[in-house]
DNA sequence: ACTCAGGCGCTAC
DNA sequence: AGTAGCGCCTGAG
């Protein structure tokens, strides 16, 4: 495993719960500004057993970018919920109210 | 609101 | 060993 995998892996889980991330700010975090595509990569990659939020991370457009066929947009979307997480009519999520930076209190208007 | 181009590293054939 | 595509982002038109 290469260390940026490890980097990614120790951000995404330092996301507290209920809340979620963007894979470009997950990256910047990380001190990996730009790979943002990686971040995607090593979710893909990580183990069912490993204690990380996978689900907690979403695209720029507060979307689930995951393929309908592996049935795992609908798994995150339930683990989401459970969080207490809602999604609109779209199925995205307001990241102004989720972000992880984005400060609580907003998510009117958009 | 959308499309297009550039960038970064990894996986899969 | 080379090529193409990816759980993407950002900025500009």
């Amino acid at each position: 495993m290469s260390d940026t995998y490890t980097r990614i892996y120790a951000v995404v889980r330092r996301i507290p719960a209920g809340r979620v991330s963007t894979y470009g700010e997950v990256a910047r975090r990380a001190g990996l500004s730009g790979y943002a595509r990686q971040v995607g990569y090593a979710l893909h990659a990580l183990d069912e057993d490993a204690d990380v939020p996978w689900q907690r991370v979403v695209n720029a457009r507060g979307e689930v970018s995951l393929p309908a066929d592996a049935g795992l947009d609908s798994l995150q979307r339930q683990m989401l919920e459970a969080e207490g997480i809602c999604f609109d009519a779209r199925g995205r999520l307001d990241l102004k109210q989720y972000g992880w930076d984005s400060p609580p209190g907003l998510g009117k208007k958009r």
